[in-house]
DNA sequence: GCCAACGTTGGC
DNA sequence: GCCAACGTTGGC
């Protein structure tokens, strides 16, 4: 089992929202490495930190899983949609996602500001400088790391 | 293949 | 709203 953190805007789609779907398409990822590590990373059963971004208080706020394997993200055919890609066809997809599945919410946020100051942390893509991929790899350490800070 | 221009992300 | 960082585009 390997563990990612994957971001969400909140006025776009939040943790309140997962947990209204229960399972969410995670369509729209259209960097390349965001679209590798959900197609040759991820696998059903994955944990997700739920990370806001671009809010007030910017941070981990909660637990989700990886629901599906990678599959094309219908989007970018949609002419109508924000992220239809006009150089992406049915025979040879750009953009994939995975299915994504609410576990819980945490009892706080977890903040940016924490996470960066966390010395077991140093290293972790996320607080790099300048870092602005929206998924990405969590080791089991971090992972654990992160969690040990909620209480 | 280089690189300037441009667009986007996302913290602050 | 500002702006640093950085990915992408396209001219050459």
């Amino acid at each position: 089992m390997r563990y990612w953190l994957m971001k969400s805007e909140p006025d776009t789609f939040s943790i309140d929202d997962l947990e209204r779907v229960g399972t969410e398409p995670w369509n729209g990822v259209r960097n390349y490495q965001a679209r590798n590590f959900m197609r040759d990373g991820m696998r059903p059963g994955d944990g997700v930190l739920f990370y806001h971004s671009n809010c007030a208080e910017p941070g981990v706020i909660g637990l989700a899983e990886v629901a599906s394997e990678a599959y094309p993200d219908p989007t970018q055919f949609d002419r109508s949609s924000d992220y239809f890609d006009p150089k992406s066809t049915p025979e040879q997809p750009r953009w994939v996602l995975v299915d994504v599945a609410f576990k819980r919410k945490l009892g706080r946020t977890i903040t940016l500001a924490e996470l960066k100051a966390e010395p077991r942390l140093e290293g972790f893509a996320l607080v790099q400088r300048g870092n602005r991929l929206s998924v990405l790899p969590v080791t089991k350490a971090q992972w654990d790391c992160i969690l040990s800070l909620e209480r």
